[in-house]
DNA sequence: GTCTATAGACGGATAGAC
DNA sequence: GTCTATCCGTCTATAGAC
């Protein structure tokens, strides 16, 4: 553990209110533009209050991160290698999708770090990442060998799910001003189905 | 013109060499993030010079946007409405994606723009990008009526397009420890052309 | 055109009272 | 646990000599 446990009730509160502060503040200015009297202010405390709580900066940003890697791969490892494959990269891709609709703050979280070199998780990347990845590009390489989905570079067929999904949460700016409205994951989930069938089905 | 014009050798390349020096601090830290200390020592200048040719850090970070922003939609007007168009979608993705490989800080630039809400070039959006994005909808929609390519919702193929090609830009530290090494954009072009053609060609 | 010196605001973090 | 006051470093920008 890095850090004592918190107990009490309003420690359990504080520290919650403080990393959800911090997920809005680095999430849209990234971890040098984000400040703490900005965290401090959205978390309803003082600065020195806040740090109270955790160590600096630093901290915040490490326990939003080690929160996020968490639990941003599990709609990755729930891919069955025994499913029917198409089925399981479609329900991937929109598991994907949900995330960003849901929790597009940690997106954009997760994409500031890697955008600006991800210095704090540059060895989670080559390390549990790409273990993973390459797990999975082995069943789905399987997959195109017996004919059930087109030929397709595994690696990259995951890069293309990761991308597509994620550029709701991470451009939603751009997406919303394009579409000229906001409403439009269900729209995206129609077309990230079509495009994905249509690729993937021999 | 919103600043004079460079007249003089040492002045068109002092601002070149800001410019330059810009484009990597604020693609990699964003604009909050990027200090001018930092870019003044990468531009070989002291900061009061780097002053003497620009107004201020806004300045440069704006000078860099407007450039970027001039040219980086070339590739979707050069889209030919009476081409092929599995042929014109294609080459579009193609050039894109060379965008990425030629241009990885320009494409991080625009990221961490459009990531921290666009404050810059906000109007940009919803104005020039919007209308030229309708009207390729127009083409692409009438494409998918005569049956010359699968139904698609043209907006939203525009999206994909960007996201997937942006990617190995934008994430490049993320795809490369995933696959252990760096060159890979000439297997990103085969996958991207097999994967997008599955998806188009009726 | 380029420099040193520095102003003035803001950043993270700490001291110490309560 | 929470606060006010404050230290000290860094930031953008300017003054003014050369």
């Amino acid at each position: 553990m890095t850090s004592s446990r918190p107990r009490t009730r309003i420690q359990i509160k504080n520290r919650a209110a403080i990393l959800d502060a911090g997920l809005d503040a680095f999430s849209a200015h990234g971890f040098r533009g984000a400040t703490l009297d900005q965290i401090a202010e959205t978390a309803g405390m003082s600065k020195p209050n806040l740090l109270y709580y955790f160590g600096g900066k630093d901290a915040i940003y490490t326990a939003l991160l080690e929160q996020l890697l968490d639990t941003w791969l599990d709609p990755l490892r729930e891919i069955d290698p025994d499913g029917d494959p198409v089925t399981e990269i479609l329900g991937y891709a929109q598991r994907k999708l949900d995330l960003s609709r849901d929790y597009p703050r940690e997106s954009r979280l997760f994409a500031n770090e890697i955008l600006q070199g991800a210095p704090h998780i540059h060895s989670h990347l080559s390390g549990d990442l790409k273990a993973l990845v390459d797990d999975i590009a082995i069943v789905i390489a399987r997959w195109a060998d017996e004919g059930r989905i087109k030929a397709v570079d595994p690696r990259h067929l995951i890069f293309s799910i990761w991308s597509l999904t994620q550029h709701y949460a991470d451009f939603e700016v751009q997406v919303t001003a394009v579409l000229g409205h906001a409403a439009y994951f269900d729209d995206a989930a129609i077309h990230l189905n079509r495009m994905l069938r249509g690729a993937l089905e021999p």
